[in-house]
DNA sequence: GCCAACGTTGGC
DNA sequence: GCCAACGTTGGC
């Protein structure tokens, strides 16, 4: 999962009350797919800071909440208010992560230097996508290295 | 700040 | 359903 530090970075959510926060703000249905159709409770996720100085992996988080309607949507004075919205039939969901670890940065220019990772979702061209499933070997490989 | 890549919108 | 225009992401 992906988050820019200034808005929330692996330390901020340390800091958090009970480490967790709601990954809500996520406007992709795609990304939203992801959350509301596979993410578990326990679920182990690579929290990865994109948009800054020296983006990577940073840190651990697991999921600790199911998916459920993300309640910015509702919520005209939020930046993420969806008019088209409603409680009936909500368009956006999020799950919510709890802090694990913090690691050592992991530089997205690092992780490209590895042939084991060539086929990794978010290494390839045009990926954009904030939210991301990590193959298990992937999810391996990288854990040794950090 | 630039720009490639991709997603969404809306007229037709 | 097509596709041009526009908006966003995110590395560099």
């Amino acid at each position: 999962m992906k988050s820019e530090p200034s808005e929330m970075s692996i330390d901020s959510l340390a800091t958090l009350p009970g480490q967790t926060v709601a990954w809500d703000g996520v406007r992709n249905y795609q990304a939203r797919n992801f959350m509301r159709n596979q993410m578990q409770i326990g679920d182990l996720v690579f929290f990865y800071h994109s948009s800054c100085p020296q983006p990577g992996i940073a840190g651990i988080v697991q999921v600790s909440r199911l998916a459920y309607p993300d309640a910015t949507q509702f919520d005209p004075n939020s930046k993420y208010f969806d008019p088209r919205s409603s409680l009936e039939n909500p368009r956006w969901f999020n799950v919510e992560v709890t802090f694990l670890k913090k690691t050592r940065l992991l530089p997205l220019q690092e992780l490209r230097t590895y042939p084991e990772l060539t086929s990794m979702r978010i290494l390839q061209k045009g990926n954009r996508l904030s939210i991301t499933p990590v193959d298990p070997n992937e999810w391996e490989f990288i854990s040794k290295k950090l």
